[in-house]
DNA sequence: CTGAAAGCGCTAACAG
DNA sequence: CTGTTAGCGCTTTCAG
């Protein structure tokens, strides 16, 4: 490992201490287009070492038209439902010599367009959408030869490639488990979504409530974070009939209403189960630990990447499916 | 905001269409070194409107030398605690058209030098360093020129611009307030720091304990997780004297130490009180809510970013305030 | 006040 | 198998 000298050496200085023309060192470093005899090939690789030679990544951008960037626009980092993609992401990304650039929009409407811009403006060679962005048109930044994602859906796109979990299902295993353990009013915490989306764990918590012949339960919508968990459960809490077990739409959420219980002086799971979606760590450290229906990051991730490199297909779907980890907050344990 | 077209407009397309040289366009985009008359530039403008023409960041990168990315080492980012800094600093960065480009270390010895490496490798033009990298010549890595600052440390490193929280007199606050709701035996849980830095919270821990004449307990050393905090709980607890109140090095820990003190039916803060250390989201919503120290996220980012760009002076320390946020977990309520 | 032109470091077509 | 060279899009000196 050596340490760039104050004048960091050019390629140029590489070929002159190698006793080559500039072109060869190209092909060595990129390993072709033409092959290079392996002595020559050596006599490159030493004056790299001994010149430290690094290679100018702007100068290959501009010639070739890739900046081995990829962007990902997210709502926020400090929530760890996004930096476990943020996390995923970048480590697949590291195994092909790419980065991951962020484009973070803090939900304010104000903040979308600079970050997508940022990210088309910088060179990025595709995009990852992981947010609901108030203004359509952003998703087309870029032109059309951007290979783009959307993260995190499950429903179908026109003309969107989009990679995500198996709401459907996970949610249906979460409130599944809840019903068979005899609950049956069994209440919901979630946030109206935006745009003319749909929430599937909402609908399906419906669905299987009505399977089992079991009595409709008004969802409290609030918001997706610990303060919405919160007020969604002591909204809940506080009818006439309140449930005896509660789906949480998220981790912050099913934390939120673990805090609200607990302020009641509510037993969990005695009084009131819980079951959250998404599984992140925090869940795991909660009292009660959290049962959760965990979301299949890595896979999601990996398949994204292999996505945008699989430019020029039909834009498909990819479902990946989700697990439940049954902890304490459900009743099964204690 | 007009989408750009299937080749994107290069700086000749505008001048060609606004009827002047390629030289003009660029005073009008970069506003100087020259000065060019309201009407051509306006002239540009609407060329640039009308093609929707966006500068290429890498060829300006090529000539310029600067990159307008900031680069930033972190271990990980699932973790709210690095996960503010990200934020702080890339709304901070915003303001000054600049990004940041994470390189993620994930505390593992063989990423660590591939993440400094790869941000240096893509021309950041400058260095955050908010990790303890095992291998000491890759805070070096990228040359002396390179403006650089060690984020989140309250000591002074020599040759190195510090930036940090008031680390002392946060650890101070947390066990002082123990110790003033009438604690006599207060433990500490963090974890064994790297290299031969000291663990100040621990330290001063131990100070205060002198100070007041409270006998010494020997520190739980786990690590910075959630699960250290459990397992160094568990560890307290198991004494012979078990402490009445604990101070956790992190969030993380103080979390961990909940579910333990939990686990083992105990009423927090009636059996056992604590305080823990950071005072992110996570710390608010524990049950019972932590009594934190928090740190000045934003007023070390915008500092970070400050000093970056005052490169050719000495480097300084900057020391931030640290502020205890009164929860329930100390006792203070209920 | 504006234009021509050199050159940043690199890749790859073309020529040997 | 290796070398010469044009040119990626931009900034800025030098000339007008």
């Amino acid at each position: 490992m050596s340490v760039k000298p104050a004048r960091p050496a050019t390629r140029t200085d590489v070929a002159r201490l190698a006793g080559v023309s500039t072109t060869v060192v190209s092909y060595v470093i990129n390993d072709g287009p033409r092959r290079v005899t392996s002595r020559t090939r050596q006599r490159v690789l030493d004056a790299i070492e001994r010149l430290g030679y690094r290679p100018n990544a702007n100068a290959r951008a501009l010639k070739t038209g890739e900046t081995g960037l990829i962007g990902m626009v997210v709502p926020e980092v400090v929530n760890a439902y996004f930096a476990e993609f943020i996390q995923a992401l970048d480590r697949a990304a590291q195994t092909m010599g790419s980065s991951i650039l962020l484009g973070i929009t803090y939900e304010e409407a104000g903040r979308e367009e600079r970050a997508v811009r940022s990210l088309v403006d910088r060179g990025v060679d595709s995009l990852i959408y992981q947010v609901d962005l108030a203004d359509q048109r952003l998703y087309q930044l870029g032109g059309g030869d951007l290979p783009r994602v959307l993260l995190d859906r499950s429903d179908v796109v026109p003309g969107m490639a989009t990679v995500g979990a198996d709401t459907e299902a996970g949610a249906r295993a979460a409130v599944e488990h809840l019903v068979s353990h005899g609950h049956e009013r069994i209440g919901y915490v979630g946030s109206p979504m935006a745009g003319r989306k749909v929430d599937l764990r909402r609908v399906v918590w419906d669905e299987v409530l009505r399977e089992h012949g079991l009595p409709g339960v008004p969802p409290a919508l609030t918001s997706w974070n610990r303060e919405g968990g919160y007020r969604g459960a002591r909204e809940l809490m506080a009818s006439d009939e309140p449930p005896t077990a509660i789906f949480a739409g998220s981790d912050l959420i099913g934390v939120g209403v673990l805090r609200a219980l607990h302020e009641l002086g509510m037993d969990v799971p005695g009084d009131v189960a819980v079951v959250s979606f998404d599984g992140t760590a925090e869940s795991a450290y909660s009292w009660p630990p959290l049962t959760a229906v965990r979301q299949p990051f890595e896979e999601m991730a990996r398949r994204a990447l292999e996505v945008l490199s699989e430019r020029g297909e039909a834009p498909g779907s990819s479902v990946f499916p989700m697990q439940l980890i049954v902890r304490g907050s459900c009743g099964c344990q204690g």
